[in-house]
Formats: structure tokens, sequence, C-alpha cells
DNA sequence: TGTACATCAGTGAACGCGCGTTCACTGATGTAC
DNA sequence: TGTACATCAGTGAACGCGCGTTCACTGATGTAC
């Protein structure tokens, strides 16, 4: 299946490993396909050398969400590059981020739509993500400078990517839903976002507007 | 460990088997728990039993995430009830929504946040799901009629879905992570959705609005 | 230049496990006569 | 009222499967003398 590697170079192995099952995640689109085994088949390699270069199967599978997310942060890096503005870049970050997870449904999912309580401490993405978090915050705080946003840019960064995971884990978890136009419906709740964190504190401060008064603002508005 | 049910009623095991499902999946936070072993043994029954009942294991889950749905469809019925006018009663939904996912997180997992493409068509849920949706559209089409929304009902509630599984799909699948104030959080990241649309149709309805114009808009609103 | 040897990459077979599911069955319960 | 019998709820044992992981090993490769 594949040659033996010459003596010091026996770490290429790890890398090889790491990329089939990448691929394997990405054929099957389905986790559970991604057992030792049949990582260790598609390398052409036996199954007891995975161990030769993760400590257990729970390792590989990290070292498999690091990559996604080395992956996720450059394509959002890359998104906001040539936008005009800031605002247009974070809306081109938001975007690039759902489109990543549309592109790469089972590695998204297996970053962002699994763990919780039942898969212990397991903060290893985490810190992973708050790379990627730091970087989001760092685009809202431009669009702060900017005058777009006010507050803290710790909650407008919630914000937008509680919307931008909102959309893509929905269209992720049920593609059979009856959807309208993906590209639309994704640039629409980004800037549903974006808009909507612009006038969140600038209207609602405290809490207690009635409705004709919400109406009556929204009214001016209209251009 | 039970007591054999008498002649026409063996019928009732299947309500103890569903409800011995949910419960595991409660207390265990874990999918992968609730094997058809491990529901048979909490209903102090055979494994095989479970199977005059539920044609496979599929069919148990799916009849798992049917009540789950109703559940969830009832906590948000029950929240819009009594609020002084249809966009508080969108808010407070939006807010139960998520509360729910938060009480229920593993139960709120194995209905949203799992399936996709290799799930098969798998539509049986989003039948389900569709009558919750087809309420929220209604919540929605109540504020159009206040004044509040514009535009397709269906993708205001759309964009409003997304926002509240954003958030809720985060906080259940990440609960490490160093979140402020959860239900702050939650509330914040609703009205922002609401806020959001409401504004959409009457700034951006064709796209093209440089920032500083953007800025001067929402500086009107100051109030 | 030749050879003994340590090192290193990788293997084959086996382990125990829990899973979903099937099958032939048991024995209590109600009913027909 | 008594009894044979059909029905029904539920069982025990077993099936094959793929999994993660371990262990003792093989044999090629480079190195020291």
């Amino acid at each position: 299946m594949r040659r033996r590697a010459p003596r010091g170079r026996g770490a290429e192995l790890r890398g090889e490993v790491l990329h089939a099952a990448m691929d394997l995640l990405r054929e099957t689109g389905d986790v559970d396909a991604v057992s030792v085994r049949a990582v260790a088949q598609r390398v052409g390699v036996s199954a007891p050398s995975i161990y030769l270069h993760f400590a257990d199967k729970q390792a590989l599978i990290d070292a498999v969400c690091e990559e996604v997310f080395e992956a996720l942060h450059q394509t959002m890096r890359e998104a906001g590059e040539q936008a005009p503005d800031p605002f247009a870049a974070l809306r081109a970050q938001g975007n690039a981020y759902v489109h990543f997870a549309l592109a790469n449904p089972e590695h998204y999912r297996i970053v962002l739509m699994t763990g919780g309580a039942s898969s212990g401490p397991h903060d290893s993405d985490l810190e992973i993500a708050s790379g990627a978090f730091a970087y989001l915050v760092g685009s809202v705080r431009a669009c702060m400078a900017a005058g777009v946003f006010s507050g803290d840019p710790v909650e407008v960064a919630l914000g937008l990517w509680a919307a931008a995971h909102g959309v893509a884990a929905l269209l992720v978890a049920k593609p059979g839903f009856p959807w309208p136009d993906v590209d639309a419906f994704v640039d629409r709740t980004i800037c549903m976002a974006g808009m909507g964190l612009a006038v969140l504190d600038r209207v609602l401060p405290d809490d207690d507007l009635p409705l004709p008064d919400l109406v009556a603002l929204l009214e001016t508005l209209r251009r």
C-alpha cells in the first residue's frame, strides 16, 4: 500500500494520517466513519501504526479540530482583506464563515456543533477558537472606531457569532428543510445581526420602549 | 423489576420506554448512552421487549424527537400568551425557545443539532418542526400587522430562528466557553435579531449604502 | 571494505466490549364451551 | 362451575459486527568499529 518511511522520516506518517482523517470526514460526511481502522486503511497502513503518532483516537480527533479551526480562521482573514470599510469587512467575514461551514459541513460540525457537558472539560478547541474569536473582536473594534457600534466589543462579537453560527448550524444540520436561496439567506442573516447590534445600543439601552414608539422610531429610518 | 401488564394493556410499555429514553438522555447528557439495552434496563424489562413497540432503534429515537418537539412548541405557545404586544410576544417566545434548549440540552441537540446529509432523508422531524415554525411565522405576521416588520414573513421568521438557534446551539455545544451572563446574552441576541430585521428592509433594500451614510442614518436614531 | 549491532517504522493477531437485532420459548391471562 | 385452549406480554440466549487498544514481533536501515 505504502512504502515504509526511511529512518528519520517516520513523523511524516502523522501528517498523512491527519489528512486521511480530514478526507474521510469530508467524503463520508459522518464522524462515526472516522475510525482508527478506517483512517489506517486509507493511509495504507495497519491500525496500530496510528498509535505511533497519536496517543489515542481522541488525540487524532483533536488534531483534526485544530486543523479545521486554522482553516476557518484563515478563510475569515482573507475574506475581510479587500473590503472597502470595516463594516463591509465584517460582513464579508461573516459570509465567509458560514460558507466555510457549508463547504465543509462535517468539519464544521465536529468543531462547533459537538461537545458539551458530556464531553468533559475538552478545553482544547476552545483555546484554539479563542484565536479566531479574538480576531472577530478586532474586526468589531474597527467598526466601533468607524462609529457603527458602541458598547462592549466582546458582546457585539458574540451577537455576530451567534447569528452566523445559527444560520450555519441550521443549514448543516437540516439540509432537507425548504430553505430559500442560501446565499441570500446567509447574507441577510449577517446583515440582520450587524444592523441589529448597531441599532440596539441606540434604541434599547434600558429596555422599556412601548411598541407604538418603536414603530414611530423605525419609521424615521425610511429613506 | 416490573409487573407484567395485564392482557389488553401491553401498549402501556410503549410510553414507559419512551419516557425512559427521555430521562436517560437528560440524565446522562449523551445520546450514545441511549442504547436499546440501557433503555430496557431502566424500564425493568428485557431488551427484546423494546421491539414489541418500536420497529427498531431509529423508530424509538424518532418518537423521542417528536416528544421533544411537542414540548418545545408548547413552551413557546405559553411564553407569548400574556405579552402586551406582538413584538413583546415574539421576544418572549424567542427567550423561551433558547431557555428550553438550555434546560434540556441533550433533547435540543438530538432534535436540532444532529442530522444532515449523512442521516438520509430523515424528514420526520422536519415535518414536526414545520408545526412550530408555522407558529413562529404566525407571530411574525402579527408583528407585521402592528407595523414592526415588512417583507416576507417567512424570511423574517427564518432570521429570528437562526439567531435563536445560534445562541442556543453555541451555549449547548460549548458550555465551557467564557460566556457572559447567559440570560442577558440570550435576550440581547433575540432583540438584536428583532431590531435587525425591523431595520433591514428599511435601510438596506438594495444593498448599496456607503458607510458614512449608514452611520449618519444610525445617528438619527439616538433618542 | 566488511560486519555486527542498535534503532526505528511498521505489522499480525488477538483482547474484551457493547452494540442492534433475531429466534424459539415461557407462562400468565382471559375466553369459549 | 370447570376446563381446554388461544392469545398475549415478555424472556434468555445467542448472532455477528466493528470498535479501540495492546503486545510481542519483524525486518529494513543506518552506524560504529
